[in-house]
DNA sequence: ACCTTTCCTTGACACAGATCAAAAGAGGAG
DNA sequence: CTCCTCTTTTGATCTGTGTCAAGGAAAGGT
């Protein structure tokens, strides 16, 4: 559990054990450890990077840009399991087949690092694994929360509980902002945010332009969002307290 | 990674690490480290475990029982997160308050472990940390496959989804059964099946009524559910293939 | 046996969100 | 600049599920 002064980002960014935009816990002995099994993979803007059923033989984890997880019904149904911002972990030790399929949604790039190597690294340096465990918990945390939102409630609640973990996300990886006005953008089409919040994208298309006209938020084109109030935003989403960082 | 020729089910039923009804990763050494730190709870159906909220300072396995993990909005609105069985695991490693609600929906019989010196156990113990992180991805992959359920599936589906996986799950716990016929007790009222389905239980129980019409089940009493048709049920499902077994 | 409580079923009706349809913007390619 | 495509918005209508309401069935206490 030692800690490194200050980690340089740049290195920490490399690192699979990072999470929430900073890593603590990085010593150089394991980065270059890693050094030997990583690479590095750029996608653009709608590319697949792997279809359910794969093979996959690394595991990954997102260096910039945005991704999404997602499960499809026989019938085309699709529903979004997880939204991978920078930081994110993508894989599964000791699975060789992925289990959601991986899109980019914005141009993307990943730090690859090959599965089985990656799987002893994990056994023989006991605080990987439990930086892996913590990162599985949050993201558990996450998917719950998603849970409470899908199952109960409305179009209006759901967008509002989208937008706020946007902004919140953001506000963490960036910097915070100085007074309470919020500005960021949508790294989703309207499609993709209806197949997160299980609805359809008309729905999310007029749900979106609702809020405008209430002056919940404030839209500059179509994918670039300014929340004045985030308290008020958040009372939208019908979240009482203020817990729960997500995804 | 060592592994005990022929556990005793007696003896891991009492590990934290089991799951999936057989773990065949304990070893003595640390049934006798857990042995210090463990004592046993009971509770009785209806019964909550703990509150969202509360200061909680162990882990615990399920021995026996059922009990539902919840998350509630101010206005009452419930939606369960997680179905807990025997041989499930509640709590995390450095939380110290309950993220979720905790309640017995059968009489319940729960395998405690005082939470500071778990964690110290993790530390030094590292397939302890292993089986943590493969239960925890486990958990994470049912949380993702219930995200479809309940953004894209129909309520019919919906409810076919939650028997296939009860059915399932108890034909793993207990012995297959011989032929392709299935019988499980539903334990769950209709109101704790529809919180787990983002439904009411209205829905619930005119859905059932409709599955039990068409001959997708029997139903003895209202609890008792008969499956002649296991594929035919996870038709009614939308499952395309036998795969994501569940929570 | 009777009462009370809890759980479940069924019906009538309302409404949020889906579906179907059309058109307006916003880039890019030529 | 113009055409083409992709994304988004908006409107009209339909439908699955929620809501409200009443009654039945099973279990436990006295």
């Amino acid at each position: 559990m030692q800690q490194v002064a200050s980690p340089a980002f740049k290195s920490c960014s490399d690192c699979p054990i990072r999470h929430r935009a900073v890593c603590a816990k990085c010593d150089s002995d394991e980065l270059e450890l890693l050094e030997d099994i990583k690479y590095y993979r750029s996608f653009s803007a709608g590319q697949t990077v792997m279809w359910a059923g794969d093979h996959m033989d690394f595991v990954a984890s997102v260096v910039s840009g945005v991704a999404t997880l997602t499960q499809t019904m026989e019938d085309g149904r699709t529903q979004m399991v997880g939204l991978l911002l920078p930081s994110d972990f993508v894989g599964r030790p000791g699975r060789g087949e992925a289990a959601y399929t991986v899109t980019a949604t914005s141009d993307l790039v990943m730090c690859c690092f090959r599965r089985k190597p990656f799987e002893q690294m994990i056994g023989t340096t006991p605080h990987i694994a439990h930086r892996l465990l913590e990162m599985t918990l949050d993201e558990l945390d996450a998917a719950r929360e998603w849970m409470l939102v899908l199952g109960r409630k409305t179009a209006r609640e759901k967008i509002a509980s989208l937008l706020s973990i946007i902004a919140r996300r953001d506000a963490l990886l960036g910097l915070a902002p100085p007074g309470k006005e919020l500005q960021f953008e949508l790294p989703l089409t309207r499609e993709a945010m209806a197949d997160y919040l299980g609805l359809t994208l008309e729905t999310v298309s007029r749900q979106m332009s609702a809020l405008k006209r209430d002056g919940v938020i404030i839209l500059a084109g179509k994918r670039v969002v300014t929340v004045p109030d985030m308290d008020r935003l958040m009372t939208e989403a019908g979240d009482d307290s203020d817990g729960g960082y997500l995804v």
